[in-house]
DNA sequence: ACGCTCACG
DNA sequence: ACGTACGTGAGCGTC
């Protein structure tokens, strides 16, 4: 018995393309080419073949549109056109098909589903032959037979019907999926049905009388409005009939040995893989990259090396967590030198010619793990991972991924050391030389690319004098007290276990509090309280959602809590105790180039989102410690992103406001409110807080009325409000927004680009989501240029002054310090003064200082 | 691997 | 009618 399996191209590939469209930005590659459809469906094809190994496989497309009955023509015309985005895909889709062996087939005049059909009704003629239709189009359900099954795809994953299992399910043949839609009608397709009747009736009507025929037939029998429906549509629904039955008689010029599945030709997928920057399906195509060769010399004594001139060098370590990790080699590369060096002769090297390393990718990296091993490297002249990141390129820890965008055909981590495989050493060391070699000889077109872009000073005075000052603060770490963190992990364990007991209480079971599923059935089925609000994996179980519902059941207010301790213990008390090394330190990574904003990130643990909104988290800072002879001083901006929007948009009142050291959100109640500061209450206070915040995320009625917890409309009100009395702040929204969609990209104070992809799309939502980046942007990126600035100057101050407190955590718009306390004045001055002085606004910037003998003192 | 939930600015 | 506030990271459960 041989097998056919029957693909649906067509269906196939809208439906890939339409997952992704709609969900955030279009994929890309870097040259702009959209590849969102092909993603999706290429991999659905790899799961297919997998799944079935066919033997013999069509995959179909639709082609023209000359319909076999004129009198239908204006069904189908009414149709959807192809997306462009998608339109350019579609021929590739078909080049890769062709590469991977597999037989792809359309002819002028048919649909997919006809050549499935014809190819259906062979297999049901021919003994040799049975097949598999692969499809989300319920549509090819008819086609089922005791020769054909169906894979039905759904949005994870599929079922499959077969003669039995379909009747099972819907109650009729398969053959009768026809007279069903013919009665439904399938707007997705144009097809009319009878209106008013839907899967429902349809089925009913088909269950008692078989067909579209013999509803008719039978027709005085059917009473009630269902039988005013159908004697109105009668015509619609035959002619819907026709356009729902598939043909099966396509004529082919092709024959069943041109569906053998062929040897993939792995070459030519990978260039096209590599084309559209898949590197996920490149790792599975299982190809060791060919060896280029490399001209370069494997150093084993200092003696044999002579640079005389600037070069790129890179450095492989091997753990990302670059704290504790080892060296495996480094490259040199110039015009004039390739070098391969391994083990301890490294170090000998970088002291010998350190002021000869000027180009590299993670500065910090590196400085960092040399500094474990006390060598201290001095800033390099380009830093090509900093660079690539302001010119908005794809960055990422493996240099790979950015020089493939460039062409360079680089092997990726993961191919370079296999997890089960030995690490091929010739590959390696040809890839680490042509690191360096790509660091060194991409510099000039980066450069060029920063100047045209006005970048340059913001990676010069500020992103690449950063790394180092990130790397101190990295290096130096902050001290914590495990005994403190083992204190709270005991207390938080056996509150732990009294409130889950209290739970299971409750509930009447035990159950895993956990889990959303498991509470959501607890909560709204077994318990049966209301306001059950859904989302993919069932009940949505959320802090909002449960608020509402404290009134209704005690149980509510221990899952809160519950909630509330196990975040912190899981995360904080058992993660930062983790996060303990050896010095009794924690050391974080900073990522520099993550964000879209410019912000900082951080990783290893997350310093940035330590417990302070709440008082039982909040003690969790207890745990951050000075060194000896020294408190804990952090200086934070007071509403410097409030202050950053007043500055560009100019407005008045707000500007005289801030001069004038006034409580910004009450002035803001008193103008919306139109009362007097001295009359506005903490109601009026909150709310006026939360519009000024949501003004800076980009504002919308509905997003400010959630949370509020008010009705949009009133929401609304606000905001109208607040236009009337700071027109500024709309004209500035309003000139913004066009300003993005005439640019394509948002820009900071200091020169930062945002590309903002989403304000071509097509769906509106997402455009809106655009809009709101656009707004957001300018304002939290300017705060980030603005406290990466500030940590630069006061890093070149304390140097300068031989200062010998550290600067150890940034978060956002604040800095900590581990101060001497000898040092306070001076250091308290310094600080305070580089932050105000960053920059010349229209308000004036106000730092808040305050000290401790731990981070939870100190705020 | 992905979604949910929740910690921060 | 639709269904969103902006920017992150970690841990858990589920598949």
């Amino acid at each position: 018995m041989k097998k056919l399996l029957l693909v649906d191209g067509n269906n196939l590939i809208f439906r890939s393309y339409y997952a992704t469209a709609y969900n955030g930005n279009l994929m890309k590659n870097s040259k702009g080419f959209p590849t969102n459809a092909l993603f999706g469906f290429v991999n659905m094809i790899n799961k297919i073949v997998e799944e079935e190994k066919p033997t013999y496989m069509i995959v179909a497309f639709d082609k023209g549109k000359t319909f076999r009955h004129e009198k239908y023509k204006d069904y189908k015309a009414g149709r959807i056109a192809t997306p462009d985005e998608l339109k350019v895909q579609m021929p590739i889709a078909k080049e890769i098909l062709t590469d991977m062996g597999i037989k792809y087939y359309e002819i002028d005049g048919y649909e997919a589903d006809d050549i499935l059909g014809t190819f259906a009704k062979y297999c049901d003629e021919e003994p040799d032959f049975i097949g598999t239709i692969v499809s989300s189009d319920k549509d090819l359900l008819q086609l089922i037979s005791n020769d054909i099954d169906m894979k039905l795809l759904k949005q994870k994953d599929h079922i499959r019907y077969n003669m039995e299992s379909f009747k099972e399910d819907y109650g009729i043949e398969p053959i009768n999926i026809i007279d069903l839609k013919s009665l439904m009608g399938d707007s997705s397709d144009n097809i009319p049905g009878v209106k008013g009747i839907g899967e429902k009736t349809a089925l009913k009507l088909l269950h008692e009388y078989k067909s579209l025929d013999g509803i008719y037939e039978n027709i005085d029998s059917i009473k009630g409005s269902t039988h005013d429906k159908l004697v109105n549509d009668k015509e619609n629904a035959y002619n819907s009939y026709e356009l729902a039955t598939i043909y099966k008689d396509v004529p082919l010029d092709i024959t069943i040995d041109d569906l053998k599945v062929k040897e993939p030709d792995t070459e030519s997928l990978y260039k096209k893989y590599e084309e559209l920057e898949f590197y996920s399906l490149i790792k599975k195509l299982n190809v060791s990259k060919k060896v280029e060769k490399e001209n370069y010399k494997v150093v084993k004594s200092l003696d044999e090396i002579e640079i005389n001139n600037d070069v790129a060098y890179y450095v492989e370590l091997d753990n990302s967590y670059y704290h504790n990790a080892n060296v495996k080699s480094m490259t040199i590369y110039n015009n004039e030198v390739s070098y391969y060096i391994e083990g301890s002769l490294i170090f000998d090297v970088i002291k010998k010619y350190k002021d000869k390393l000027k180009y590299t990718f993670d500065f910090k990296k590196n400085y960092v793990y040399f500094k474990w091993q006390d060598i201290e490297l001095d800033l390099p002249k380009q830093d090509l991972m900093i660079a690539a990141s302001l010119l908005e390129y794809n960055v990422k820890d493996d240099i790979g991924v950015l020089a493939n965008q460039f062409g360079y055909n680089m092997p990726f981590y993961e191919e370079l050391f296999p997890k089960k495989k030995e690490i091929d050493k010739d590959l390696y060391i040809e890839t680490e030389i042509k690191k360096a070699r790509f660091i060194y000889e991409i510099n000039n077109q980066i450069e060029e690319k920063l100047t045209e872009l006005n970048l340059t000073s913001l990676l010069e005075d500020i992103e690449l004098p950063l790394t180092q000052v990130l790397g101190d603060m990295e290096y130096t770490g902050v001290n914590v007290s495990k005994d403190e963190l083992v204190k709270m992990k005991e207390e938080l364990k056996i509150k732990l276990e009294l409130i889950s007991k209290d739970i299971y209480n409750y509930a009447g079971e035990e159950f895993n509090v956990s889990s959303p599923k498991q509470l959501g059935d607890i909560l709204f089925n077994k318990l049966g309280l209301p306001g059950a609000k859904k989302n993919k994996s069932g009940y949505k179980t959320s802090a909002d959602v449960l608020e509402k519902l404290k009134d209704k059941h005690p149980i509510i207010n221990k899952i809160l809590e519950y909630r509330m301790l196990t975040k912190l213990y899981t995360t904080y008390v058992e993660g930062l105790i983790n996060c303990i090394m050896p010095d009794n330190k924690i050391h974080t990574i900073y990522t520099q180039v993550l964000t879209r904003t410019g912000r900082l990130s951080s990783i290893e643990p997350n310093l940035q989102n330590i417990p302070i909104r709440y008082s039982e988290g909040k003690l969790i800072r207890k745990a951050f410690v000075p060194s000896a002879d020294s408190i804990i001083m952090s200086s934070d901006y007071s509403q410097v992103e409030l202050r950053i929007l007043s500055h560009i948009a100019n407005v008045e009142s707000l500007i005289e406001a801030f001069k004038n050291n006034m409580d910004i959100h009450t002035k803001t109640a008193s103008d919306i409110f139109d009362i007097e500061e001295n009359d506005v209450t903490k109601e009026q206070r909150r709310v006026a807080k939360a519009v000024n915040f949501g003004i800076i995320y980009g504002i919308s009625s509905y997003g400010l009325s959630e949370n509020l917890n008010i009705k949009p409309s009133e929401a609304a009100q606000f905001i109208k409000n607040y236009f009337e009395v700071y027109p500024g702040i709309k004209e500035y929204m309003d000139k913004t927004v066009k300003e993005a969609y005439q640019n394509g990209y948002v820009k900071t104070l200091m020169g930062r680009i945002r590309y903002i992809d989403e304000l071509t799309n097509k769906n509106y939502m997402i455009r809106q989501a655009g809009e709101r980046i656009a707004l957001n942007t300018p304002i939290q990126g300017t705060s980030a240029d603005i406290i990466k600035k500030a940590m630069v100057d006061i890093y070149k101050e304390f140097k300068a002054k031989n200062i010998k407190s550290k600067m150890i955590i940034q978060v956002h718009d604040e800095l900590v310090f581990d101060m001497l306390k000898e040092e306070e004045k001076e250091v308290t001055d310094i600080v305070k003064r580089c932050m105000e002085n960053v920059i010349k606004l229209n308000v004036p910037l106000q730092v808040e200082i305050e000290t401790g003998n731990d981070w939870y003192q100190a705020k």
